[in-house]
RNA sequence: GGGCUCGUGGCGCAGUUGGUUUAGCGCGCCUGCCUGUCACGCAGGAGGUCGCGGGUUCAAGUCCCGUCGGGCCCGCCA
């Protein structure tokens, strides 16, 4: 038989701890770095679990030491030694066994005992942040100063005590320990890696990318990874718990033209005729609440081929939800407890149930949007009726044309300058905003080129609305409804942010409910569904349907946190007849029904149990536990943003075989 | 479809109104020395068609046009 290396470990590199001392040990891992010292060179070995530091020492075998010689970062490497303390290092100074009292009963430090510290070197000067641990009980302790990140081991002798350099690295959880190594495996050599597989590092997005697969080796990005795990097992317990089946679902379906852009696949069989990958399984998840399954979940991976932004891919993951005889204080209620357990079992981020329940024109009103930041202030104030009868001619012509006055208080924003503005006023322009109107509140006047088309009244109660204090500054903007929300909603965010009014920490879940049916599409003069085609409506104001549909209520919500939507879903509609008219007023002819719904339809008939579903992003809520702001940063192989693979450069061309089987002809040169 | 922005050794950056700069700096890398480091240290060294193409100019990393790639945003995302 060849003599293939050993393979087997014992311990993972980041599970070795003071009590292994003595024992032997073997671990498979990376190199992180390697610190040659002539006589004996340090290697810190890293798997997923953390790094361990192990010493190639020519005493312990000259073997071992020769070949850690060649080792570089990130060479794959097979060791196996003994597990020992770190041993205390060069002897610092004695001091008085009187202080020994210090170390054992935890109180701070004597002045006394700190500068026998910065006596012998300033190098040496404690910080304030200091922990002792006692070693062995009236003999030895190990001393940490945690602030400069040094460590001193201390030892009674028979009437003082002697402080050695501490060899103890307090950053690593392994810190206390080594591996002395007595045979060394190299399983694989490794070219120098781009950049350091280390945490906080400066490297462009697209090159981490390329390099992936050393990218994910470092530890935030494992971390990511085992809580997108932990995040997805949490569910399917939770789900299971709950009663619901796991089903797969199509991801060849068929195309519905209502929504996004599918992603479509050709077919051979027919052809001309294409598949599209699944935008959410809706259609499916209904049609299992038909065929009687009760309770139904999916980690579903979704596609929609639009155009993406930091917090969306083309392709991503929903935690899809459907339940029979439910209704929307079942959906909410399931969804609570399972974002309850998520987010506390993968991210250890305490969550209280149940959450507050925001309807959709209050949301609008407050923040400008229908996924609020809720976690500062700042909200959006309705001045329209104060400024009617104004002389500042920008706000009296929005008004006289259906528009409105908003604004919004700034804290502390009396000391923006020109150029402050400038810079917000065209950022509220990309919005749309044709401008940014302001005032100043100072101590006893308001200041600002605009006052002197106000009454100082109707200042006054603008102040008065928003809460504006001296000091501070109001910002308005008269438009369009749609327009005011957008620029002052998103202005709020912008200066949220970087006013630093947001505590991190915190987590404000908050559902969005009381949304419209349609939408009304001024460009094409017809409605539109605000949410889908077969979201159900309020019985209250179901009527409205034959006379007023865009009074309609419907039964979708939306559960938001700290400013992302995170999941969306809605009571169905489950009455063939309230289905039919909702394609009537979206003026979809029957014959279109027919082809595109036909079999959901049929369905709808024999027999469909009231039902309601959901659908939480996984990405989102992945996000929003490790604090990313980029979704590519929580899924292992994301694309970018123009829809490629940095790794395998997906889409990629096919050739004339391929496409002629599939009878399709590429209309550009490649 | 549109706006903004970035592209200089492996990585992160500097490079002034175009010119004394042989395109610098830090990290990394290579060689040698070093038995207690953990951002090891010390000494020496290698490594660049300045994204690509064209133009202006006596002279382009720098100015102009085009193009490719990355990012953020608007539109879009039932």
């Amino acid at each position: 038989m060849s003599q293939e290396p050993s393979l087997k470990r014992t311990h993972y590199c980041g599970d070795l701890r003071l009590s292994d001392a003595g024992t032997t040990a073997q671990l498979n891992g990376w190199v992180r770095r390697r610190r040659d010292h002539g006589g004996v060179i340090f290697v810190d070995l890293r798997d997923r679990t953390g790094i361990t530091q192990v010493v190639f020492d020519p005493q312990i075998d000259e073997k071992a030491h020769a070949l850690a010689d060649a080792v570089r970062s990130e060479f794959v490497l097979h060791v196996s030694g003994t597990v020992r303390e770190r041993a205390p290092g060069e002897l610092l100074f004695t001091a008085d066994a009187a202080f020994q009292a210090e170390l054992s009963n935890g109180t701070p430090l004597s002045s006394e005992f700190r500068a026998l510290f910065s006596d012998l070197d300033t190098k040496y000067t404690l910080s304030g942040d200091i922990h002792v641990d006692v070693r062995e009980n009236d003999k030895r302790w190990l001393l940490t100063d945690v602030e400069n990140n040094r460590t001193y081991d201390i030892t009674r002798e028979a009437d003082s005590l002697s402080v050695y350099q501490g060899t103890v690295n307090p950053e690593l959880a392994t810190g206390e320990i080594e591996v002395a190594v007595d045979s060394l495996n190299i399983l694989n050599t490794a070219k120098t890696p781009p950049f350091p597989v280390e945490d906080d590092i400066e490297v462009a997005e697209d090159i981490r990318m390329r390099y992936r697969f050393v990218d994910l080796r470092r530890p935030e990005m494992q971390k990511t990874l085992e809580m997108r795990h932990k995040a997805a097992l949490a569910a399917r317990n939770y789900m299971n718990e709950q009663g619901f089946l796991e089903i797969e679902t199509p991801i060849l379906m068929n195309s519905t033209p209502e929504g996004a852009r599918d992603v479509l696949v050709p077919s051979r069989h027919y052809p001309g005729r294409f598949y599209a990958l699944p935008q959410s399984p809706q259609q499916f998840k209904q049609i299992l609440m038909m065929s009687g399954v009760d309770r139904y979940f999916q980690i579903a991976r979704c596609f929609r081929d639009e155009d993406t932004r930091a917090d969306r891919q083309l392709e991503f993951t929903q935690l899809d939800i459907e339940m029979s005889f439910a209704g929307v204080d079942d959906v909410l209620e399931v969804t609570e407890g399972l974002m309850k357990r998520i987010f506390e079992d993968a991210g250890e981020i305490p969550v209280q149930t149940p959450f507050l329940r925001l309807p959709y024109y209050e949301s609008m009103a407050r923040f400008g949007n229908d996924k609020p930041d809720t976690r500062f202030g700042m909200e959006l104030t309705d001045l329209s009726d104060v400024m009617a009868d104004c002389d500042f001619q920008v706000f009296t012509r929005a008004l006289s044309t259906g528009g409105q006055v908003k604004g919004i208080a700034v804290p502390g924003g009396a000391d923006f300058s020109r150029k402050d503005i400038d810079d917000l006023t065209e950022f509220v322009a990309t919005y749309r905003a044709k401008g940014l109107a302001w005032v100043k509140v100072m101590e006893d006047e308001f200041s600002s080129g605009i006052v002197k088309f106000f009454k100082t009244e109707q200042l006054e109660i603008a102040q008065k609305r928003m809460g504006a204090k001296s000091g501070d500054i109001m910002f308005f903007v008269a438009d369009r409804p749609k327009v005011v929300a957008d620029a002052l909603g998103n202005l709020r965010l912008h200066l949220g942010r970087k006013l630093n009014m947001i505590d991190e920490t915190q987590y404000n879940f908050l559902w969005i409910v009381d949304y419209p049916l349609f939408e009304w599409n001024e460009e094409a003069n017809r409605y539109e569904p605000f949410h889908h085609l077969f979201t159900g409506a309020t019985e209250e104001t179901l009527p409205l349907l034959d006379t007023d549909p865009g009074k309609v209520q419907s039964q979708h919500y939306d559960l938001v946190c700290n400013g992302y939507e995170i999941c969306s879903g809605s009571v169905r509609i489950h009455q063939w007849d309230i289905q039919q008219k909702i394609f009537d007023i979206l003026n979809i002819k029957p014959e279109d029904v027919k082809n595109r719904f036909g079999y959901f339809i049929d369905a709808l008939e024999y027999g469909t149990p009231p039902h309601a579903g959901i659908a939480p992003g996984l990405d989102r809520i992945v996000m929003l536990m490790r604090n990313e702001e980029n979704i590519r940063e929580v899924i292992a192989f994301p694309k970018s943003q123009q829809g490629l693979c940095p790794l395998t450069h997906a889409p990629s061309n096919v050739t004339e075989e391929q496409l002629e089987e599939l009878s399709i002809r590429v209309d550009i040169d490649i």
